[in-house]
DNA sequence: CTATAGTTCTAGTTCATCTATAACAAGTCG
DNA sequence: CGACTTGTTATAGATGAACTAGAACTATAG
C-alpha cells in the first residue's frame, strides 16, 4: 500500500488518491478486506488535508470499491477483486492502440463515450 | 459534426470540446479531409469565448488530430481515421467491464496506469 | 488584394480545489 | 459500559486554473 501523489501536476489530489488505490486493486495488491489507511493518517503522510482524503475515499465508495464505516475506517470490498479480470483485455487494447498511433487522449475519450458514469 | 457542452459539470469546457471532436472522429461523423468549424464560428454557436476553441483545437492538434493553418482554420488528418479501427476493442472491452461491474473510472484508471500521457 | 482564420497579448472574473479548525456521531474494542 | 478510533459535517479563507473580453497581428486562401 503505498500512494504517491504529485501536486500541481494538473491532475486533482483527491482524483489521483482514487486513482492510486484503484489501480492498486486492479493490480491486486490491494485485496478485498484489507483496510486503507486511516483518513487523518493518510492525510499526514502525504502532507495533505484531511478532507482532499476524504474525498477521495467518498469517491472510492460511491463506486463501491470500498466501504466506510465511523470507527472502523476504508475496507475494500468484494467489487474490487473484480477490476483485476480485465488487466488482460487492458494490456491487449493499450497495445492495440499503441501500434496504430492512438494517444492515450483519444482511447480514454473513446472508452468515456462507450461507457459515460 | 454537432458538439455539445456542459458549462459546469466539473470537466473543462476546453476539453469537452477537443473530446467530442475525437468522438466523432472516431465514429467516423469526421472522417480526415474534413474542415472543423472556424474558431470564432464554433465559439458564437457554443457561447463560448474564442480563446477556449482555440484551447481544445490546439490540443488536439497537438496530438495530431488536426492540422491548424491561417487561413484555412481546422483540418481532419489521416491519423483520425485510424481511431475508428479500435471502437470494437473498446466496445468488448466496456461489455466486459460492464457484465463485471467494473465501474468506469476504475476502467479509466487502468487504462491510464498501461497508457501514461 | 481582400477576406479568412489562427496566433499572441493583456487584464479581469469566476469557481473548483485545497487548506485550516472545530465540533459531532457512529462505530470498534477492551 | 466507556474510551478511543475514525468518518461526517460545517465554516471560512487562500490559491490557481479556467473562462471571459477586447484588440492587434499575421499567414494563407481565393
Amino acid at each position: 500500500m503505498l500512494i504517491r501523489i504529485d501536486p500541481g501536476s494538473g491532475v486533482a489530489i483527491f482524483d489521483q488518491i482514487a486513482a492510486s488505490v484503484r489501480a492498486d486493486a486492479s493490480r491486486g495488491t490491494l485485496r478485498p478486506g484489507d483496510r486503507l489507511p486511516a483518513a487523518r493518517e493518510l492525510a499526514e503522510a502525504l502532507e495533505v488535508n484531511v478532507h482532499t482524503v476524504l474525498r477521495a475515499y467518498q469517491q472510492l465508495r460511491d463506486e463501491g470499491l470500498i466501504d466506510l464505516r465511523r470507527g472502523r475506517g476504508a475496507v475494500v470490498t468484494d467489487a474490487a477483486a473484480r477490476g483485476s479480470e480485465l488487466l488482460d483485455a487492458v494490456r491487449a487494447l493499450v497495445a492495440d492502440a499503441r501500434r496504430t498511433g492512438v494517444p492515450p487522449q483519444t482511447l480514454l475519450t473513446l472508452i468515456r463515450e462507450e461507457y459515460p458514469a
